[in-house]
DNA sequence: TTAGGGTTAG
């Protein structure tokens, strides 16, 4: 009789104690949860010690958890480093916390271990892995995560693939990106989003746009305010107003224009896209900018030459308590750049580290030469240029912006060099070629810029022609430089960039840029020098008014220089009488590649 | 228990 009584008080027990322990296991794990600062998350660490489950995976991962939420990194490598039995979520958990800790080479480093270690990875440990590959734009090693994903099976996960679309846009390799976007077999909104994305950043905006009609068209979802912001930023990379307005409308009617990062974009985009008021009216109603925000906004109103409103505004965001950082301070030194702030540039410059707590780099101090040269200070951007260390694509820039202000100001022998500095870090090649050319051809040195040619020729360097375009309505009109003088409206064109010229004469424009002096130019200089001109005709287009309530407006370059203003005056007065204002609609397009309405 | 997408520059 005993015997059965004792095993019924056996199990009771057993059970009491199972529930206990559940119990407190839940309880461990709800603590671990609800830890939002270190306090509490030290205390239950100790709570885990005390109870014995420190050597229970499943809790010790939640520790893990907590701390990498609370970016204790360190703590959260001390506490995996000391289980016996870490499982594939300890793994990835610890590989999500280097890379939100912005170390995700220890991410890769740690996943490299986990291989030897014998632990299989999953779907959330590839997209970890992936991840951190795009953060570090490390191709070679995405396409070795990306190899593994297909030995094992996860070439159908839709996170896994998404990722891989982010990663290879980021690496850019946007045609891989597509591959595996097209291969998908269930797309969501952040496939799609990390699509257009890959696009848009890798200057295939007409892409990205194309992307995100199709998926309106699919009727798939509801595009959020992620995807959002990246057709915008599409739309600014274009220089596409209207499609960016009605990126704009799509915002305001899903309930997005509270989101900074969404605002931010807008405000870039309508000052890239030649509306600089609309920027500043979507800036004023962030409720709190970030310095993103901010930074936007400075550098949207340096582009217009509003160098005093961009000190303000970052005079303003000091009070504000917003901390700039390094981009905000190339917007401030390219403000002083271009309206001629020399002395107040300098100072920013020193204040940087000083108040700020931020050292210069090559971005900031190519600036600095950029303001320096453009003021004609040129021994002063020479003798920096030489003492700046760089990266090749560092050097590409600062040569190169050494070089313009050189050429701007007829010093041929520092063209020569910073020619020869930005020839040797094999970039931009062909536009220093070009550039050199000029040089010596406004100095006179027709010699030079014949064998400059030849070698040109020689070397099979090749300028692509650059252009510029106006939007009329849905639709964008393209000029390419080299295209005025052989389209079928070019003889007036060039009619009036003579009248133009004639009339700047006239009135002391004494510029180098905008007068057909280069006739001896060979061809490719010539393309320059006429791509000038169609930049300033479109330039001058921009700003006229066309009756019929039609405006035209300049997406890209749009600077309020004098001599634009003064080109402003003197084109109003000839396109008045011009048939394109009586008849908006013959304006040609001036065809050289495909130009359609591109709205969505 | 662990994972993916967005904004600012020369």
């Amino acid at each position: 009789m005993k015997k059965p009584l004792n095993q019924n008080v056996v199990f009771a027990l057993r059970n009491e104690l199972s529930n206990f322990h559940t119990e407190f296991f839940y309880c461990i794990q709800r603590q671990l949860r609800n830890c939002n600062d270190i306090v509490s998350a030290t205390s239950a660490h100790s709570n885990v010690f005390k109870s014995g489950f420190l050597n229970d995976t499943f809790t010790s991962n939640h520790l893990i958890n907590c701390y990498v939420r609370l970016q204790k990194i360190n703590d959260a490598r001390k506490l995996f480093d000391e289980m016996p039995a870490p499982n594939v979520v300890s793994w990835t958990s610890l590989m999500a916390g280097y890379v939100d800790a912005g170390q995700p080479q220890m991410a890769l480093s740690l996943s490299r271990e986990m291989y030897r270690s014998s632990v299989v990875p999953n779907d959330f440990t590839f997209a970890t892995m992936i991840n951190a590959c795009s953060i570090l734009a490390d191709l070679q090693v995405g396409k070795t995560v990306h190899a593994h994903v297909e030995i094992l099976g996860f070439r159908s996960n839709l996170v896994v693939c998404s990722s891989l679309v982010d990663m290879y846009g980021k690496c850019n390799d946007v045609d891989e990106a597509r591959r595996v976007f097209d291969l998908m077999s269930c797309r969501n909104v952040v496939s799609w989003t990390s699509m257009i994305t890959a696009y848009a950043q890798n200057a295939q905006g007409h892409h990205a746009l194309q992307i995100f009609r199709e998926f309106g068209v699919l009727m798939l979802d509801h595009p959020n305010h992620f995807m959002l912001a990246s057709v915008i930023n599409a739309c600014a990379s274009l220089g596409r107003l209207v499609s960016g307005k009605v990126a704009h409308g799509t915002v305001i009617r899903r309930s997005h224009d509270s989101n900074d990062v969404v605002a931010s974009a807008l405000v870039d985009m309508y000052a890239k896209c030649g509306s600089v008021s609309y920027s500043e009216k979507v800036f004023r109603r962030i409720r709190n900018p970030s310095v993103i925000s901010y930074t936007s906004m400075i550098v949207g109103a340096a582009k217009y030459g509003l160098g005093n409103t961009s000190l303000d505004l970052f005079e303003e965001m000091i009070d504000r308590r917003i901390k700039p950082n390094d981009i905000t301070f190339v917007g401030i030194l390219h403000a002083c750049s271009h309206s001629g702030l020399v002395d107040e540039g300098l100072e920013h410059l020193k204040s940087m580290h000083v108040k700020h707590g931020i050292i210069p780099d090559a971005k900031h101090y190519t600036c600095v030469v950029d303001m320096l040269g453009r003021t004609g200070r040129l021994e002063e951007a020479y003798q920096l240029a030489k003492s700046i260390q760089v990266e090749s694509d560092e050097g590409a820039l600062l040569w190169g912006t050494l070089l313009s202000a050189s050429r701007l100001h007829g010093r041929v022998d520092i063209a020569v060099e910073a020619s020869k500095r930005l020839i040797e870090s094999n970039q931009q090649v062909s536009g220093a070629y070009v550039t050199l050319s000029n040089a010596y051809a406004l100095a006179g040195q027709w010699e030079n810029v014949h064998s400059l040619r030849s070698e040109m020729k020689r070397t099979g360097v090749y300028k692509e022609p650059g252009c510029s375009w106006v939007e009329i309505k849905d639709s964008s009109y393209v000029f390419y430089a080299g295209d005025v003088a052989s389209c079928p409206q070019g003889n007036k064109l060039v009619g009036l960039l003579r009248e133009l010229e004639e009339r700047m004469k006239e009135r002391g424009y004494v510029g180098g840029s905008i007068g057909l002096v280069f006739v001896d130019v060979e061809e490719e200089a010539k393309e320059e020098i006429v791509g000038l001109h169609s930049e300033r005709l479109a330039l001058a287009f921009g700003l006229i008014n066309i009756p019929k309530g039609v405006t035209i407006r300049v997406m890209k370059n749009l600077r309020m220089c004098r001599d634009c203003h003064e080109a402003f005056k003197l084109i109003s007065d000839i396109v008045e009488r011009d048939f394109m204002v009586r008849d908006v609609n013959r304006f040609h397009h001036f065809d050289k590649g495909s130009c359609t309405c591109r709205d969505f």
